[in-house]
DNA sequence: ATTATATTTCGTCAGTAAACGAAATGAGTT
DNA sequence: AACTCATTTCGTTTACTGACGAAATATAAT
């Protein structure tokens, strides 16, 4: 319990992460999505959204040749959700954020990907 | 804002910080009492603490040689004082945390100190 | 079937974090 | 002032983490 405690935090102690939850709660993205707008090579973040899915912050769909992620709603562990109603009010200020938020709504999948 | 939230989660990604917050908790403890339950390095014990001091979910309060640490009741940061009562409803069935909570009650600077 | 695209897995490297003991600091005691 | 005890700081070792590119996997399109 407590050594599960500490993974749920170490899955929220990295900024790229945090940034992708922040995403996530506003729109479902693909992996090449995030890549394009966090600028990190595809298996980074792959491996950033494995850690989320294993403690239970986001979930994947899989949609032909690519993989949605979104934010888990109805999480089974309670911490879980709370911490992610929590993060809706922290950080809403932040540059980054806003703007990772701004350029969420202008990325095409079509566009970004296969480059 | 994102880099300092990152570094309040990472305060809370250690299992032996997290049962520091939680015997804090029950009770304000010097260094030394501490050492004795987590069983480490005094200079580790040292380190951690000033890591949850930095990040404000720990105050010192010196008393002659000794420097007790306590739980921050009013924490200038609100996502402090979240997280501090977050951690009041978690973990509280486990096993080492109960077993740590017991110890403290018995525990006694004078014993277990200047050896 | 072959090719193309999206993603994951693997191996590696560099930077970070946790542990320790030894030396330094700070505060009481003699 | 010299001494003792609690704590912090420093230097070192070991383990973990995040980053990358290359190779492997999965699915769609030709």
């Amino acid at each position: 319990m407590t050594k599960d405690s500490t993974k749920i935090f170490k899955a929220l102690s990295d900024p790229n992460r945090l940034r992708i939850l922040k995403m996530l709660q506003s729109k479902s993205l693909c992996v090449c999505e995030i890549t394009d707008i966090l600028k990190l090579a595809t298996s980074t973040v792959s491996k950033h959204l494995s850690i989320l899915k294993d403690t239970g912050f986001i979930l994947e769909k899989k949609d032909g040749k690519w993989v949605n992620y979104l934010i888990n709603s109805h999480p089974a562990d309670p911490r879980i959700s709370s911490l992610i109603s929590t993060l809706d009010f922290w950080i809403s200020d932040d540059q980054i954020i806003l703007s990772d938020k701004q350029k969420i709504q202008k990325v095409n999948r079509n566009e970004v990907c296969s480059r």
